[in-house]
RNA sequence: GGCCCCGUAGUUCAAUGGAUAGAAUAGCGGUUUCCUAAACCGUAGAUCCAAGUUCGAUUCUUGGCGGGGCUACCA
């Protein structure tokens, strides 16, 4: 339990005692006071008029007294407003330092404590295209919740749904056919991904022409997108596709292979993995016996052309395609089938899909199929939909080549890193191999604490010129904290010092009782990042406890202090703090260094 | 047209209905014989508009205005 339930129940209890009613315990409101106040903590007290019937000040006066002489933790109280702050003693303070101390890796529930299993599905790239800023997004999204479900005793699967077929991929293999005079990445150096990717954009330039031209004949353009001969060729490839024509299917084969190849690379440099990789090629025909069935029970109704929907006029929505005409399935019908197939398969409580808020309306879809068809999960199905990034320009459009592509974002992060720590000088005592894990981690860490720290939901903009910062709130910031601290403990024990594992109550500083308070929060962080499906809240958790400690860096001695007792004190939060750090920070999928 | 999301300093982000709306960055001015100055301190600067609910509204409700998304036999 943490401190601010602890005196949520004590102030109750004291309501109780002091006017005979036990307050609704969303009336007792316990915060953090405000920096310009003195005490711990403050319990607001105008909720608490209506049982007190006394005007706020003597409320607060009363229920403080109270709180004092009962409890051995609150030694003093003052009242402003109807505010009332309470400073804990520093023995309580001490004691909580020594608890977390005492706690290995504090603020994680012990794997698989909570018995649940959860299921994330997450990066999901189409085949036919590297990945950019927006599928940055969205991987650091996805590995960082599934740790932080994982930090809350949670069994977690990470999975990626590739999409490897469709009519996108075969434009690709089509211009690669046409105008790619056999490149291959081995003869050509180019990473897999990006060859198919540059094909992809070149089918996209044939066909524009090729509209562009139909329309000087006179032809509209809409009738000039269908006409196209190009557009028809594709079409006509992944009819092939689908017949399994050996050409074509092997085309499609190497080049695919080409691009995982590719993709391999970035993820890896990303740091992120999976437990599972599903492809769409293997489960596009899950869900037509689903569907059947909710024919069969009357949920689902067929067109007289043979097509498949639903009805959703009751919710608000309006009627949804299931199955085509010709009996091929949607990306829907795909949907359903998979569900089904993981809860079955893997017997999850949670399934939670990272995808991009534009598709809400297809999960909202989903969810409400399933539920007609009687699952009994579908509450269990979570579409976690961030917001979109956008340049200053506007969307991101791959078919014209207007990304920011994910590798030339990272490498530009890690080489940034490099000529900064260069200029600083921070690399002149370390080998080669130190330095470049060092650099590597601090542009990564930029790079993914800037996009984490936005509230999952929100949209983003980035801006490419202005670049991302390695000062103030950023992940660089929390890092170099880090490495401050490491520092301090070598120095320490080099010097002979010992770390101590527990202290003895001492009196403390504000800053020092802000920073164990700040650290001793760690865990209802992590728990209330699992409940909303926020990194962002870790993200701040870092940056806070990090700022407040360099200002306490600043202000206090910590080797150099003579007494024996408060160095120990200090060593002793610092080595806490750091580990909170490196803990939040991991979290977010972001390595922390020992030196920078 | 219908449905959904978002409007906070110049910019990028915070704020379970609670105190004088916090940070960072950019600007201006400072700190290094002292454990890492990728740091610290000071200064200036914002809740789109209008009603309503409330002891109290950036937060909740309604209506405007502005931006984005969805509304495919695409995914």
């Amino acid at each position: 339990m943490d401190i601010e339930n602890t005196l949520q129940l004590a102030a109750s209890k004291a309501i109780e005692e002091i006017y005979g009613v036990l307050p609704n315990l969303n009336l007792v409101q316990i915060q953090k006071t405000k920096r310009e106040f003195e005490g711990d903590f403050t319990l607001v007290v105008f909720p608490l008029l209506k049982i007190s019937k006394k005007n706020p000040e003597v409320t607060a006066q009363e229920i403080g007294e109270r709180l004092v002489s009962s409890s051995k933790a609150i030694t003093s109280f003052n009242v402003v407003k109807g505010f009332l702050n309470l400073s804990l003693s520093y023995t309580f303070w001490c004691n909580t330092l020594n608890t977390i101390a005492s706690t290995i890796d504090f603020g994680y529930a012990k794997s698989d404590s909570s018995g649940k299993t959860k299921m994330v599905e997450f990066s999901s790239p189409n085949t036919n295209k590297p990945l950019h800023l927006g599928h940055i997004r969205n991987n650091l999204l996805g590995f960082s919740i599934s740790r932080i479900l994982q930090a809350n005793g949670d069994k977690v699967i990470k999975v990626n749904l590739v999409n490897d077929r469709g009519i996108h991929i075969c434009k690709s293999m089509l211009a690669w056919q046409k105008f790619g005079k056999g490149e291959t990445p081995e003869n050509s150096g180019k990473k897999g991904d990006h060859l198919v990717g540059d094909y992809y954009v070149l089918f996209d330039k044939e066909y524009k022409k090729q509209i562009e031209e139909l329309q000087a004949k006179g032809m509209s353009e809409e009738e000039a997108k269908t006409k196209a001969p190009i557009i028809l060729e594709a079409q006509e490839m992944l009819l092939k596709w689908e017949a399994k024509d050996s050409e074509v299917y092997s085309l499609w084969q190497t080049m695919n292979q080409w691009v995982y190849t590719g993709f391999d690379v970035t993820y890896s440099a990303l740091g992120i993995e999976f437990d599972k990789v599903y492809y769409e090629s293997e489960t596009y025909l899950l869900g037509k016996s689903i569907v059947n069935e909710g024919l069969a029970k009357g949920v689902f109704v067929k067109k007289p052309d043979g097509s498949v929907w639903i009805d959703l006029n009751d919710h608000g929505l309006d009627e949804k395609l299931l199955l085509r005409a010709d009996g091929t399935s949607v990306y829907m019908t795909q949907d359903i089938g998979t569900a089904v197939q993981r809860f079955n398969e893997y017997h999850l409580d949670d399934h939670i899909y990272v995808v991009g808020n534009e598709q809400e309306y297809h999960f909202n879809v989903l969810k409400l199929v399933l539920l007609k068809l009687d699952y009994k999960w579908t509450d269990h199905l979570y579409h976690l939909s961030y917001g979109m990034v956008q340049l200053p320009e506007g969307k991101m459009k791959s078919r014209e080549g207007k990304v920011v592509d994910a590798d030339d974002l990272v490498e530009e992060m890690v080489s940034t890193a490099q000529e900064m720590s260069q200029e600083l000088g921070k690399l002149n005592e370390l080998n080669a191999k130190e330095a470049s894990e060092i650099v590597t981690m601090i542009g990564l860490g930029a790079l993914k604490y800037f996009i984490l720290k936005v509230d999952p939901k929100k949209n983003m903009t980035f801006n490419p010129k202005e670049s991302i910062d390695f000062n103030g709130n950023t992940g660089p910031f929390i890092q170099y904290t880090h490495a401050r601290i490491q520092s301090v403990l070598r120095k320490a024990i080099e010097v002979g010092i010992v770390i101590p594992h527990s202290i003895n109550p001492v009196e403390l500083s504000g800053k020092e009782r802000e920073l164990i308070q700040l650290v001793s929060a760690f865990p209802s962080v992590v728990k209330q990042a699992a409940e909303i499906l926020s990194p962002a809240l870790l993200a701040n958790f870092a940056y806070e406890l990090s700022k407040e400690y360099n200002q306490f860096y600043h202000d206090f001695f910590i080797i150099k202090e003579e007494d024996e007792k408060v160095r120990q004190a200090r060593l002793l939060i610092s080595h806490e703090v750091a580990n909170a750090i490196r803990l939040s920070m991991w979290l977010l999928g972001i390595d922390v260094p020992n030196r920078m």
